[in-house]
RNA sequence: GCGCCCGUGGCUCAACGGAUAGAGCAUCUGACUACGGAUCAGAAGGUUGGGGGUUCGAGUCCCUCCGGGCGCGCCA
């Protein structure tokens, strides 16, 4: 089905000869929808804006769908629409199963990095942050039709395994006995360690080499890290409710054969060259370069992302690729996609994007961290939450609180806040589809038959109709900018209209046609509150 | 020094260059033998950090200054 809008788009179109530009009505007075076309075309025709608009309306035949159009303020057209016609579309939100969802026109594949925590450590709120909204994109993009391949980045390679496995061996501890807390101990201890002895750090500068040379013991250690870290990890996802399993790992470990492969192939190939001893790539636009093999001769992540890039567009075939990092890396995913275009690893055909995300910050303001100064564990805000709420009320609170404010933005924890069943908040839309499920429920214990929406006198239930009837271009918007506080947005205000309505129009106190209308309007409703929150990943519950 | 992000009622946030800048929280007023009050209705609260500019029209675009955050070659 086509959607409403861009039917009427279409047809506006067809007469004034430009993208009308259709807005949702600033005001209920205005009518439903309203376009500044005339607006627009005054100035290149140098005639006043009030008489184009006047023209436009005498040429447009919109009757089958509008009520009569009107000229209104500087010379913007509002649209009314007929009642029948926001019956018939409320209906359609009814019967299709993706609540007026439209499949993409062009699926593609799309490779997502999220979460990516850090083998032998807790996650923290950074991954707390990655992990809801990737798994959001995910939810949104498959609902459109879209292959959504999630990679799991984590953190199992690098310099720290040399010293995790020295200290695991001077302990005599059995790794495999470690839980996540505990691994997270013996980092610290390792660390501490470090700086501490010369002679400690020289073995696990060597233990880093008997790990990259594939030596038997190391690399069962290090295996029994990973899967104690992976342990945690899936523990939490299960808490979290989020999609993620072993099937999306991709950890940066399995790039490792493919770096010297990199590194050779843009030194080849005259891209990347030797500075200071190391090997770098100069982008223009960018003070610094990317380096790709450090004067040691080690590898950093650049030469990992770019690793992964190969492989995600020509093993994976993505076609779009997102990552859902913090926003300090917003330079260096800059410069990597740099490199990768140079290199033809990041053909034009293929999209990258990453999404930034701003910190969590505490209470008070500022960054969040415990008394000692340490990073706050995904752990202890979920307990945190949890204190104040039943644990799918708070899961709700806490996913709502982090998707429904502009993602580049800072946010504040306030676990009081979030659980909040008044105002703005995860665990009011929940209460809003338990509400209208309940109305359901016993229209059901009653007997109450209803089919389609077929009625709408009332302004309320015609206002609800029209909010219902805009879900699926707020998904493809969504899945279009990645920006998930417009759904967060369009769902609250979803829950005001049902209210309204709710207040305005009784359902099973009225009778007859009106009560099967009202009904089949609220079943409507309820869908689309659970599409929605669940396309959050937000559980729809069925009474609270 | 350079770059990126942010600055909107007391607080937390919306607003794809369009009409009178919208919500929530808190505050104040109403509505309870209630299709579920974990609710709803209403009131009050703003020179959108300051100053220029572009435009028929600027919170939004450009310039500049102020304030806050984060980055800027061999950690990831």
């Amino acid at each position: 089905m086509l959607s409403l809008p861009s039917l009427l788009s279409e047809r506006i179109r067809s007469v004034a000869g430009v993208d009308p530009e259709l807005r949702p009505a600033t005001r209920p007075q205005f009518g439903h929808f309203q376009t500044n076309v005339a607006l627009r075309l005054a100035n290149a025709e140098g005639r006043p804006p009030r008489e184009v608009a006047t023209r436009l309306v005498e040429q447009l035949d919109l009757s089958d769908l509008c009520e009569p159009l009107e000229v209104a303020g500087p010379g913007f057209i509002n649209l009314r629409l007929r009642a029948d016609v926001l019956a018939r579309v409320a209906s359609e939100v009814l019967a299709e199963p993706g609540a007026g969802i439209a499949a993409a026109a062009e699926p593609r594949t799309v490779v997502i990095d999220y979460s990516s925590p850090n083998v032998a450590k807790q996650m923290h709120v950074g991954h707390l942050r990655s992990t809801i909204i990737g798994d959001c994109f995910t939810r949104v993009l498959r609902a459109q039709g879209h292959r959504v391949i999630p990679q799991n980045h984590i953190g199992d390679w690098g310099r720290q395994f040399g010293m995790l496995v020295e200290q695991i061996l001077e302990e005599g501890l059995d790794a495999a006995s470690l839980d996540l807390p505990a691994a997270e101990a013996l980092y610290q201890r390792a660390n501490t360690h470090l700086k501490e002895s010369e002679e400690f750090a020289a073995r696990s500068r060597d233990r880093v080499v008997l790990l990259q040379s594939g030596d038997a013991e190391t690399r069962r250690i290090w295996q029994q890290l990973i899967d104690i870290s992976l342990t945690g990890f899936n523990a939490t996802y299960a808490r979290m409710n989020v999609l993620l399993s072993n099937t999306d790992l991709a950890g940066e470990s399995i790039y490792n054969a493919d770096l010297p492969v990199v590194a050779a192939d843009l030194a080849d190939r005259g891209i990347a060259v030797v500075d200071d001893g190391a090997l770098v790539v100069f982008v223009e636009g960018f003070t610094a370069p990317a380096i790709i093999r450090n004067a040691q001769g080690g590898f950093g992540y650049t030469c990992t992302d770019l690793a992964a890039i190969r492989h995600r567009v020509g093993d994976l075939r993505a076609d779009r690729l997102v990552y859902v990092v913090g926003a300090p890396q917003t330079f260096h995913f800059e410069q990597v996609f740099a490199v990768a275009r140079m290199a033809g690893y990041l053909p034009d055909t293929v999209s990258a994007e990453h999404v930034g995300f701003g910190q969590v910050l505490g209470a008070d303001g500022k960054k969040f961290s415990t008394r000692e100064g340490t990073a706050v564990t995904l752990n202890s805000l979920l307990d945190a939450a949890e204190a104040e709420a039943a644990p799918s009320i708070a899961l709700a609170a806490i996913k709502y609180a982090d998707l429904s404010n502009g993602l580049q933005k800072d946010y504040t924890f306030d676990a009081e806040r979030m659980v909040a069943t008044t105002g703005d908040t995860g665990p009011y839309l929940q209460y809003a589809h338990a509400r209208v499920n309940q109305i359901l429920r016993k229209a059901e214990a009653e007997g109450f038959a209803f089919d389609a929406v077929t009625v709408l006198a009332e302004p309320t239930e015609q206002a609800l109709a029209l909010q219902l009837s805009r879900f699926g271009e707020v998904v493809a918007a969504v899945g279009d900018t990645l920006q998930p506080h417009r759904l967060c947005g369009y769902l609250y205000e979803t829950a005001g209209a049902l209210s309204s309505f709710y207040e305005q129009c009784p359902v099973l106190k009225s009778e007859g046609d009106v009560r099967a209308s009202r009904l089949a309007l609220c079943a409507a409703t309820r869908k689309v509150l659970a599409i929605g929150l669940d396309l959050l990943g937000i559980e729809a519950p069925e009474r609270m």
